[in-house]
DNA sequence: AGCGGGATTTTCT
DNA sequence: GAAAATCCCGCTT
C-alpha cells in the first residue's frame, strides 16, 4: 500500500538540512538471502557551490545522479579500491547529496562482519567500510532508495542537542565549512 | 597511540 | 602527471 505522504519529502531540501535529517534513519539491504539493517550515525553535505564536491564543476557522466531526483543513490569509486555512497537531496538539479560516512548495525551484523572480515565498530565506521559491509558498488549507482534491494527508511528527526557539527573529513578544499554531522558519542562514528 | 606508505583507478590539470 | 569525500598494515615511540 502506498503511504498517504511520501516521507522522502524531507530529502527535497538543502544538503545540510537533509544531512541532519538522515541521522538516525535506517538503511535496509537485502543481499544474498540476508537482511542487513543499519542506523545512519554520520553524514556530510555536498552541493554544487562547494569546491570539495564532485558536482562543483557541473554535471558529468560520473556525477549525473547528483543532479537527478532526491532519494536516489550516488555511488562513486575512489582510491582505486573503495566505494562510497551518498543520498541525493534537493532541490533537484543543484548537484546536492549527503555522504553516508558511518552507520550502526541493527540486524545482520554477523553477515556484515563476515563480508568485512572484521568485527565491532570496524564493520561500518567509515564510508568505504559501510559500503563494503552492505555490498554497495556501482551496480547500485542511481538506485531509487524506495525500492529493493536497498531501502532508506526515514525516522523522526534527531534532537539537535545530540548532534555534533564539524568540518568534513578527507578533503583539502572547503575545510572552512562545518558540513559534517554525527550522533554525539555513538561508537560507530568514524572520527569523533 | 601515532605516523607513513601502499593499493589502484577515475578525474581533472 | 598528480590528487583523490579511504583503508589497512607495519614500524616507531
Amino acid at each position: 500500500m502506498i503511504p498517504l505522504t511520501d516521507n522522502f519529502g524531507v530529502l527535497d531540501r538543502s544538503a545540510t538540512e537533509a544531512a541532519h535529517r538522515l541521522l538516525g534513519c535506517v538503511l535496509e539491504r537485502n543481499i544474498d538471502g540476508h537482511l542487513a539493517r543499519v542506523k545512519i550515525v554520520e553524514t556530510e553535505a555536498y552541493d554544487q557551490t562547494d569546491v570539495a564536491s564532485h558536482s562543483y564543476r557541473g554535471e558529468t557522466t560520473r556525477t549525473k545522479t547528483m543532479f537527478g531526483p532526491p532519494g536516489h543513490l550516488y555511488v562513486y569509486f575512489t582510491y582505486g579500491m573503495h566505494y562510497c555512497c551518498n543520498v541525493v537531496t534537493g532541490p533537484e538539479g543543484t548537484g546536492a547529496a549527503v555522504l553516508i560516512r558511518a552507520a550502526e548495525p541493527l540486524e545482520g551484523s554477523d553477515y556484515m562482519a563476515r563480508r568485512r572480515m572484521r568485527e565491532g565498530v570496524d564493520i561500518s565506521n567509515g564510508p568505504a567500510k559501510l559500503c563494503h559491509a552492505l555490498g554497495i558498488d556501482m551496480r547500485l549507482a542511481g538506485h531509487d532508495l524506495h525500492d529493493e534491494p536497498l531501502r532508506l527508511i526515514m525516522k523522526p528527526q534527531v534532537a539537535a542537542q545530540s548532534i555534533t557539527q564539524t568540518s568534513r573529513v578527507g578533503i583539502t578544499k572547503g575545510i572552512n565549512i562545518l558540513w559534517r554531522f554525527y550522533l554525539t558519542g555513538n561508537p560507530y562514528v568514524s572520527k569523533p
